[in-house]
RNA sequence: GCGGGCGUAGCCAAGUGGUUAAGGCAGUGGAUUGUGGUUCCACCAUUCGGGGGUUCAAGUCCCCUCGUUCGCCCCA
């Protein structure tokens, strides 16, 4: 039609929608700032560089799905909108040397990533990230003071439904071992495996595991486990972590085929779902990375962390409640020249008191004014017509009992206490 | 990249070859002078995403194209 639209995956959040995010994000900010994380805001575009090295080539992320140009620096210079949070992070705290500041930095982060998918339910191009990542700490407790957090933060939404499942992807000598025994135990099954899976049997066997192909779930069902392959310290840090979930008194499943798509994850991975979102069912992912600091040339650093998507988050919650009533206290309706600048005024030294107030500046008849009034929300109508104009009055009416009164303007403004008292009555 | 669904007004939506394209919401004007969450009336798509074809006749059938949506892959 000649209309320019949003691009494809991305979306326009209207102001309808709005109140999601900003609940959200309060629910969010309150129990950071418990845990006394602090909140980072690093470029939403990185040097590709830095995703090729930390999220790993060979995943689906950095090969086909990364957002990559050249800026116009000479010569130029490959530029990635970021597809995940951690590294930019990651690359802040190597940079900036927070590693120095103290032992253990509690951080989080929200805002827009950036993955060249095709769109589909909770797919998007453009979509949003709240995060965690804890620097500098192996302990157990590190792992389960985040995935609590994670659960803190879903339940105070008001989720329910939801899974935890746990897993240990363990150390990456581990990995090698359960890498190989489980090639040896698919490459019988080559010629079964669906074709995907047969490419992965040699670049990504882990991926095998969670492939959604049935006759593929029928042969990694009896595939070996890697919770077999953990090493001492990996197996202790594991065992570590469920004792402290337990008793903190979170509901987990260990479930070792879980495997997570970005390659810098060591020892605890876990996904919380849900049963409601169609085919994309993970609402927060994360787990343990720590290799990924002293990868990207920072001094050996242990970390864990996770993302929430802020998008399949809303899709959850809007099948649960619907978003906050409007909080409007005045609409004010007016007729006639004089009675209209009046009514502007009074309406902005209304809100210079702290009322909300919204002017209908349609100049239709009154009938329709008040049917505006009505459908605002408001809690009360101001109404200024020629005779309150040339009195310099204004009446004062209460939606839900359609009591009217006249009254000065001056009075008005006056009364702010009794007002803000009324309008907390009514709304109760 | 691959597969399926859908595309009629600002929004929801009927319509499945035959004169002027239902209805609802929203919007605008009105039902005696300035009062809403009731009612009633009028107005609001020369046109069915776009292009081509079949036919005496197409929103309705066919082809192409664009958009959108769901799924595969993968992830938040």
């Amino acid at each position: 039609m000649g209309v320019i639209q949003a691009l494809p995956g991305t979306r326009d959040i209207l102001p309808e929608k709005v109140s999601y995010w900003q609940w959200i994000e309060s629910v969010a900010r309150q129990i950071l700032h418990r845990a006394n994380y602090q909140e980072i805001r690093t470029p939403i575009f990185e040097a590709t560089e830095l995703f090729k090295r930390g999220i790993g080539e060979a995943t689906d992320v950095v090969g086909k799905e990364m957002y990559t140009f050249n800026d116009k620096a000479t010569p130029p210079r490959s530029v990635t909108l970021r597809p995940e949070g951690t590294a930019g992070v990651v690359r802040a705290f190597i940079e900036r040397n927070l590693d120095a500041q103290s032992g253990v930095q509690r951080l989080w982060y929200t805002g827009p990533m950036f993955r060249y998918e095709s769109p589909q339910a909770g797919r998007q191009r453009q979509f949003h990230q709240i995060g965690v990542e804890v620097l500098g700490s192996a302990d157990p407790r590190a792992d389960a003071e985040v995935i609590a957090i994670a659960t803190d933060i879903l339940q105070s939404l008001g989720l329910k439904n939801l899974r935890l499942d746990l897993n240990s992807v363990g150390n990456p000598e581990d990995r090698q071992n359960y890498r190989q025994a489980l090639v040896d135990y698919l490459t019988p099954y080559k010629e079964e495996l669906d074709p995907d899976s047969q490419n992965r049997l040699s670049r990504n066997p882990l991926r095998i595991l969670d492939s959604k192909n049935q006759r593929t779930q029928e042969i990694a069902r009896n595939a070996p486990s890697i919770l077999d392959y953990l090493g001492t310290y990996s197996q202790q840090h594991f065992d570590r972590v469920q004792q402290l979930l337990t008793d903190l008194g979170i509901e987990y499943q260990i479930n070792p085929r879980l495997v997570r798509g970005l390659d810098y994850y060591t020892h605890t991975a876990f996904e919380i779902q849900s049963d409601d979102l169609g085919a994309q069912a993970t609402v927060c992912g994360g787990g343990r990375y720590d290799g990924l600091v002293g990868q990207l040339g920072g001094p050996d650093t242990p970390a864990v962390g996770w993302a929430i998507g802020i998008e399949r988050l809303i899709m959850l919650l809007e099948e649960l409640q619907s978003p906050p009533a409007s909080t409007l206290d005045f609409y004010v309706v007016s007729r006639g020249e004089q009675a209209e600048a009046q009514a502007l005024i009074l309406a902005y030294k209304l809100r210079q008191s702290g009322f909300s107030v919204e002017l209908d500046f349609s100049g239709s008849a009154f009938k329709k004014q008040f049917a505006r009034a009505d459908r605002s929300g408001a809690v009360a109508c101001l109404i200024l017509g020629e005779e309150e104009a040339a009195s310099q009055s204004v009446k004062l009416k209460w939606m839900a009992t359609r009591e009217q009164q006249a009254i000065a303007q001056s009075e008005l403004l006056q009364m702010q206490d009794e007002l803000k008292r009324s309008i907390l009555n009514l709304r109760a």
